[in-house]
DNA sequence: GAAGTGTACTACGCGTGATAGTACAGAAAG
DNA sequence: CTTTCTGTACTATCACGCGTAGTACACTTC
């Protein structure tokens, strides 16, 4: 029996991100920043659920995403694990998206009036532990 | 008659983004980049919805809200204008909601695998046009 | 068999996005 | 004053996503 790691998730309704999408990117996030190493099991569906005091269903709609993306891989009857690194996106996804992203980032900074040395300097320590952690 | 100024828009169904919010970031960002200088007048809500060929109303609702957040100046039966820049967060909001922008930007990018370096040049390339512009 | 896992459904309520149509108020030009 | 442009305010409809709820099934372990 793996021991299911606590795995701090804290929900905010201030959050303008759906449910679902907060679950994901936490966990995401936790798995990018080697928090939850390779192999590590995730708290069950229903366990989550009752953590978070949301619907089962809707954990188990965030656990079905990360998993269409490789992120985890799900065996029956046993649980949730934390998948090793592979890359699923062709480079011209990868840059779409990467476009995309920040674009709707550039929107949402832009009329907050914050000199672009502060944002950078922001982005760089959010991004920092989570990015060049998978291909070590 | 001032000269309504153009306005290269480009509205892309695989951008996840809802119509709304393509138009209101794209004119966001024209205005924060002085490609749309202070005063210079927008298109019209009905020629704008013609030549995106997307309904008035969609256009009308990106106009609102861009004039609820202070960009544009709405004048009945004249047209609207872009404003003069001017702070209507709270210093608290708005911290809050950089810290939600870059939170939501690293849980798109955090699954491209790119280099941190890579990341922070394309941010620094898309803000550069848009920060420290209209605080001069 | 029992108890735990993930998974697949259906259904309902709620909100948003987008379209469509109509209507009204102000401004400018004839 | 009439026409024509502007923005604005409705109402209605349709589609979709989000979240909850309940049920059911397949698998693994004990």
């Amino acid at each position: 029996m793996s021991k299911t790691t606590p795995l701090m998730l804290q929900l905010s309704s201030a959050d303008p991100r759906p449910i679902v999408r907060q679950i994901g990117d936490g966990i995401r996030r936790a798995i990018a920043s080697r928090e939850l190493p390779v192999g590590a099991q995730l708290p069950s569906v229903r366990g989550l659920a009752q953590q978070l005091t949301v619907n089962p269903n809707t954990v188990a709609k965030a656990y079905s995403e990360l998993a269409a993306e490789g992120w985890i891989d799900s065996r029956q009857g046993l649980g949730l694990f934390v998948a090793a690194p592979r890359q699923m996106l062709s480079d011209a996804e990868r840059s779409r998206r990467l476009g995309i992203a920040i674009d709707t980032f550039a929107a949402d900074v832009v009329g907050l009036g914050y000199p672009l040395s502060h944002v950078i300097d922001q982005v760089k320590a959010a991004l920092k532990p989570v990015l060049n952690k998978r291909t070590a």
